[in-house]
DNA sequence: AGTACCTGCATTTTT
DNA sequence: TGCAGGTACT
């Protein structure tokens, strides 16, 4: 073992498994494999590229393969470089491994996202790529305010050159592991000409900050590798397995990074699915899997195609959709299932229709109508294109009181009192970290606006001093109005005060032997070991609260009036609560920055909303894929942009879309929807048409029962739907016909009114006309009417609603 | 420094 | 339509 490794904490305990441990697991890991997944599992040497299918037990096969590598004595856990794109994934698989082969493996060092393991590779040989091993990682938001003064001092004009721009630029770039010198000049001379320039001195910036961004992670520890084949070598040679998940979502860099790392003949394996691949559109390479036959030649190709998710029909819906695309290795799903229901097609007027149908057909089955096994809510989702179609299902929702959850909103991290709190702790427990003192400045106002910004921003480019530094200075020099002044000089008192509670310099010394307790200024009792010394600190949760407390932050929030406030001050406490989980601050700081996930699941029973690209992963025994219209999906933006290979990417979200569903799926299409409060009439999706009807059924739309819409002509542009609908063979079905020659017959659904209403007695005694309520998602407002379990609600920023008592909770507001 | 209005814009998102 | 970001006014 070469002397790098020797001090390295994270090094595993070398213990040999016990031979009782190995046995069980043994047995274990290959139980109720298949002969492929097998296969997956026992190809340890050389490159092995695992196209797992949809549902096809792909993570088995992975964690599988890790325990047989333990088991079989092939490695150390140490030894296995195992990535993922996810903290999510990541966690998951450590879980799973651990399970097993029991508890025998409590580190697996080198599992973790690209961006995790690249974090602890720059930590040991940042001075090789010029920073210092403490180097901090800025998230996008600090990216972009550090982009912006980047551009304001190149004087450009932002208005038509948006450093948001750049900032996509440059991502781009480092997502292809270009630096700025590596910019082919057509493009660097994007951005007024400018591009590679301000890249440069974007990069600039960075290195005096001692700070990197997501990309830079990676391109730093490519560049490591290949400016010091030394240091690589020893890596090489230490990882003797390397595994990576989700191989189609790689990009240049983190292909070259793997490259690097398993040189030719190393033990690589790659588990990806061609057709998954959906983040083309962020940086995404589909060439890095489809290529990996030439990239590493002599490769085994695994092909996992036996489904265990889904029925028949949906598999065969899938696949006739995945068909229509040209570039892929190929496969064929299977299952042994023969059973189930076909995927159902059903065509609505317009959006809210849509969404009703979508509502009733969750609370149907959920019920356990007709003799169904009832779903749990947890068991289905309505998966969307785009964000704001969500909108319409959270509306009827929240109308008829279904309870959903949005998956893939603003995340934790990513909410602005959240970094505002963050920004406080880490101006505390960094030495100078400019970008977040610059955000706390006047986050409670005290008065330092942009004039007092500016002079600090002054004083330190003129000094050279970090922000917080040169802010001193300022004080010290007498700069400023004295208000400004005196508001500075509290500020900066504050941190001094902070800072010294969360790096004591007073220790408490207990001799063990007599029981004394001496207090000393440093903790020499380390070193003699009857001693034992306490730092005489405030404990770290208790100063995360002291500092949010004394800036005023709290009481910022506590003295907003917005429907948001309440929530934004539980998200504190909330914050609090998380660092329970960390040593100091600084150990919760270097997690955050890399793990922005908020995974807190929570215990009640609901639908769940999401976009298709958060969807990829998950299952649900019912799943609704509505908006299958021509523009909306495809997305018209998407083929604009990247012509067939956006339509490809596009159908590829279809079949992720559809390969969710396990029992039910039911795509829909709205004939009619309102864009930006404008009325467009849309086809329905190229994608519908390629599915076989032999999977399909094809549904009479409930809107069509009650005669309203007998009109097709009403809204116009109904006879290119007619035209269109009569060349896609799927409609050739005496459902369609009826929903397109008749106008009032029976529907499948009753109108949701007609039945019978369960009245929460509770709720109802709760409200009455007056009450002023609090709506999670309206905000306050005053209850103008009951009507069983509704109420009609003036809300005071959103207008009247009616809303289901349920969802509302009585405001203990002062009375006049 | 803080608000009130106005304009432009409107996929997908992890680290 | 609804929002975020910027400008202009107080």
């Amino acid at each position: 073992m070469s002397e790098i490794w020797t001090d390295d904490p994270d090094d595993f305990d070398p213990r040999p498994l016990s031979q009782r441990a190995a046995a069980r697991s043994r047995a274990a890991y290959l139980d109720g494999l298949n002969p492929a997944q097998r296969q997956a599992v026992e190809t340890t040497e050389g490159a092995v590229l695992v196209l797992a299918g949809a549902g096809t037990g792909k993570t088995s096969a992975l964690t599988a393969r890790i325990a047989h590598l333990l088991a079989t004595g092939k490695a150390q856990p140490n030894e296995i470089l195992a990535v993922t794109f996810t903290n999510k994934a990541a966690r998951e698989m450590r879980l799973r491994v651990g399970a097993l082969i029991g508890g025998a493996v409590e580190g697996m060092p080198w599992l973790g996202t690209f961006h995790a393991l690249c974090v602890k590779l720059l930590r040991r040989h940042a001075e090789l790529v010029g920073l210092k091993s403490n180097f901090g990682i800025l998230d996008s938001d600090d990216q972009l305010r550090l982009l912006k003064q980047v551009v304001s001092a190149a004087a450009i004009d932002d208005k038509r050159w948006p450093p948001r721009m750049l900032a996509g630029l440059i991502d781009r770039w480092k997502n292809r592991a270009l630096g700025p010198d590596a910019v082919p000049p057509e493009e660097g001379a994007q951005y007024a000409g400018k591009g590679a320039a301000l890249y440069a001195a974007y990069q600039a910036r960075l290195a005096t900050l001692n700070a990197c961004d997501f990309g830079d992670l990676l391109l730093h520890c490519v560049r490591l590798f290949q400016d010091n084949p030394d240091v690589l070598a020893r890596y090489r040679r230490w990882f003797r397995y390397i595994l990576v998940d989700e191989y189609q979502d790689t990009n240049v860099a983190q292909y070259l990074w793997l490259r690097l790392l398993a040189g030719t003949g190393g033990n690589l394996c790659c588990v990806g699915d061609d057709d998954q691949s959906i983040y083309g559109w962020r940086g995404a390479e589909v060439g890095n899997i489809l290529r990996f036959e030439k990239d590493f030649p002599g490769a085994v190709i695994i092909r996992l195609e036996q489904n265990y998710r889904s029925t028949p029909h949906i598999l065969g819906a899938a696949s006739g959709v995945i068909a229509g695309n040209k570039d892929r290795l190929g496969k064929t799903l299977w299952t042994e299932e023969s059973q189930g229901e076909k995927v159902r097609l059903i065509g609505h007027w317009d959006g809210e229709e849509e969404a009703r149908w979508v509502g009733e057909e969750i609370e149907r089955y959920s019920s356990g109508a007709r003799g169904l096994d009832p779903i749990p809510l947890n068991d289905m989702a309505v998966l969307v294109r785009a964000s704001h179609q969500m909108r319409a299902f959270e509306d009827r929702f929240l109308t008829i009181g279904l309870p959903y959850r949005v998956i893939g909103g603003p995340r934790f991290y990513e909410r602005a009192e959240i970094r505002d709190a963050m920004a406080y702790f880490r101006v505390v427990a960094q030495p100078d970290d400019g970008l977040a003192f610059e955000r706390i400045l006047n986050t409670p106002k005290r008065g330092l606006g942009d004039k007092a910004q500016a002079e600090i921003n002054a004083a330190a480019r003129a000094s050279g001093l970090g922000l917080i530094d040169a802010a001193r200075m300022v004080v010290e020099d007498g700069g400023l109005t004295a208000r400004a002044r005196g508001a500075l000089k509290q500020l900066l008192n504050q941190i001094d005060r902070w800072r010294a509670l969360a790096f004591p310099t007073k220790f408490e010394r207990v001799d063990l032997g007599t029981g004394n307790i001496i207090v000393t200024d440093d903790d020499v009792a380390l070193e003699v070991e009857r001693f034992q010394s306490v730092p005489l600190n405030v404990d770290h949760v208790e100063l995360a609260q002291v500092i949010l407390d004394e800036s005023g932050y709290t009481a910022m929030w506590k003295a907003d009036k917005s429907p948001e406030a309440p929530g934004r001050l539980d998200n504190l406490k909330e914050l609090v609560k998380a660092l329970q989980e960390f040593e100091n601050l600084t150990g919760f700081l270097e997690h955050v920055s890399l793990v922005m996930d908020n995974a807190q699941e929570d215990a009640v029973e609901k639908v769940s909303v999401m976009t298709l690209h958060a969807a990829k992963g998950l299952e649900f025994r019912a799943v609704f894929l509505p908006g299958w219209e021509d523009g909306l999906f495809p997305s018209q933006r998407s083929m604009d942009e990247s012509g067939v290979k956006g339509l490809e990417e596009e159908r590829r979200l279809a079949y992720v879309g559809v390969t969710r569903a396990r029992e039910h799926c039911a795509i829909s299409f709205a004939a009619n929807r309102r864009i930006y409060n404008q009325w467009q009439n849309a086809l329905p999706s190229r994608f519908i048409d390629e599915l076989p009807r032999e999977h399909v059924e094809v549904l009479t739309p409930p809107g069509l029962a009650g005669g309203r819409y007998g009109v097709a002509e009403a809204v116009g542009g109904a006879s290119t739907l007619e035209r269109r609908a009569a060349e896609a063979s799927v409609y050739n079905s005496p459902g369609w016909r009826r929903m397109q020659t008749q106008g009032a017959q029976r529907g499948v659904a009753s109108p949701r009114e007609a039945r019978a209403l369960v009245i929460d007695a509770e709720a109802m005694a709760a409200f009455s006309e007056g009450t002023r309520v609090f709506h999670q998602k309206f905000g306050y407002g005053l209850v103008t009417g009951v009507e069983g379990d509704k109420l009609t609600i003036a809300f005071e920023k959103a207008g009247e609603k009616r809303v289901v008592a349920s969802f509302v909770t009585a405001a203990d507001a002062a009375p006049f």
